[in-house]
DNA sequence: CATGAATGAGCATTCATTCAT
DNA sequence: CATGAATGAATGCTCATTCAT
């Protein structure tokens, strides 16, 4: 019979084995901001490590699984905050400066945590990710919960999340390059702009 | 002695060459939109075309010269009407509502010229060619331009040109996700969301 | 000083490696017989078992050492049952007729053993493994000796062996494909076969 | 326009290119005959070749087509053989000696063509190909036909069928062991001694 | 200039095997 | 002895690119 493997938490192994999957997920991000998921390859990931080539295997299946780990993490760290912002909202107009608050210090957060600061993360390195989706799902549903209860104008909820997440985005990615990073300039920037935006293109 | 070869430009010979070329850029758009840029091999692009795969490298040298030369013609096609909607433009609100307007259509026109219309164009199939770099260089030109005419209010016009092309980009993709197409109120939904933005985010 | 441990043949560690490296063969010979020898791997067989990777080591050095040990595990249980026929028998026709009795119930038995009966068990899973050549050399040596002692034709005993297995081996494999297994009636068909085939290829 | 392919049956290029077919052929049959279908791979086919990796994939897009390839080759050469054998018979023990005949002379024709006469060829490498089961399925066709005319004995086809292929394969080993290879005293040995047990064999 | 076979580097993935625990 | 993470060679296969024809 075979034993029953004794497995502590924190055994050297256990530790070595966060150690390695960290290292892998770090090389990642690395790697997919400096060429692109698509043409970023899994050698690409595991030579930025001292692994070797067969490890990855032991952590991840493919390559879409290592994008999933590194989008979950970024969604998983984002969303509450976003929620958080939400719930903790006193009006509309303070929902959205908080929203844009906490995305900008967010990716200016992304932008320095890794060395080449020129690509924006954008969530997850390409346009359309699962996650991404989440979040314009999960704001646009904001949005219309705000407009029910009257609290924001009559508008496309629709067009209006569009418009707020394309100033996001293109407003983060300017930012990230001028140096030193201002998160909240840009938030004050992107409140003024989205909330007059939506004053004007309510349903009149 | 055999003569040299006198190629008219509009001889045999040259017709076939420019005919051979535009296929090849056809086939690409396809593939490049099916598959996405990285995805896509230049076989898959030269399958397409009834050339031998050696015939590729007498027009392109590598696959990133065709995303070029795709991307120069997407924006060889777009700036002109850029240029000219900033020309005919008799007001600030008007060289931005004929922007938007131009834009949308211009993207409408692109989704419907691929039998899926679910990628979005964006110029290029990626967020930041050159090309796209130019347009936006271009448009913040336009911008400062006004600025200090007068004609626009006192802002930042690096950000403002983020934020606007942040929103004719996301809102793009959402209007090609709604059928069917109505580019004229996306572009009424914008010109009245930025213009609104401009004036909130001017220097106080 | 730590007193040498005395490894009782039946000590409960002794029992516990005799296990697992039953465990092992068994798994393997399914495994084998699933997917055949190439195409099975170590890992496959161990993951039929609830040992480690690595403990396989400590059994077997590699895949080939395994399927010998199969091989042999067959071949130690066949070939005292034909020696026995051998031994017991009172005739050549008696010989002739106990061993593939005892072959096609071999057969029979190895072919319900496994869930799938389709793939022959032909002795270990592979043509001209060592045992089934030690079996062949038996034979003949069964066979020369009866020539000699003037019970059977004189014949080529090379010859002969290689007709009486080759005729055993195929019918051995029709006989799994006909349900319910009949090895007697195989035997019967053999035995008649082959005792006329040896009357009419005598050397004349 | 591209010009339409003028490609002379037998210029230098399809030429070489029949070569370079034929070259891995060889190879593989050489190959296939020293590991086994199975564990040879196709790296081992090309590096005994002097073509590039690559290359193989422009003849043959996996390893089973090569098989197939290769099998088909022996069942186009052995098959019509067999068929004629049959024609030209004129009785059925006419035709189970030409049929051995024909056999015989196949296996120790391919036997010599390889460099290692060792390895049997077995129409294939291996036991079960399709091509050997349409052997199989032809040849007992062609019994169960002199069965229905009153040519042959009654008897159980497939078990007749089956034993007479086990002789010929078995003996077709043994063959070729002993040199000089004489083919035709093996197609007799095995032609009385299957005639006579299908005598015996027969439905009494 | 078109052709398409040849090339060989490169990729994702598997696997036998080792060895620190 | 058992464990299972690490290793890196090997495999099937793709593809951009070259070049003789």
């Amino acid at each position: 019979m075979a034993r029953a493997p004794v497995l502590a938490e924190n055994s050297r192994r256990a530790q070595s084995k966060a150690a390695n999957r960290q290292q892998i997920l770090d090389a990642a991000r690395a790697v997919f901001a400096e060429l692109g998921y698509e043409a970023a390859s899994i050698r690409d990931v595991i030579r930025r490590t001292d692994l070797a080539s067969g490890t990855f295997y032991n952590y991840f299946t493919c390559k879409e699984e290592l994008r999933q780990a590194i989008a979950d993490d970024s969604a998983a760290r984002f969303r509450p905050l976003l929620q958080k912002a939400h719930d903790e909202a006193e009006s509309f107009e303070d929902y959205v400066r908080r929203g844009f608050v906490i995305y900008f210090a967010f990716v200016a957060q992304e932008s320095m945590a890794q060395q080449n600061g020129v690509l924006a993360p954008n969530f997850g390195y390409r346009i359309d990710t699962p996650e991404m989706m989440a979040v314009f799902t999960e704001v646009r549903a904001h949005i219309e919960e705000a407009i029910a209860q009257g609290l924001a104008p009559q508008l496309d909820a629709d067009y209006f999340t569009a418009a707020a997440i394309g100033v996001a985005r293109e407003l983060g990615e300017r930012m990230c390059q001028r140096l030193p990073l201002d998160p909240l300039a840009a938030a004050e920037f992107a409140t003024r702009f989205v909330l007059a935006g939506a004053a004007a293109a309510a349903i009149s």
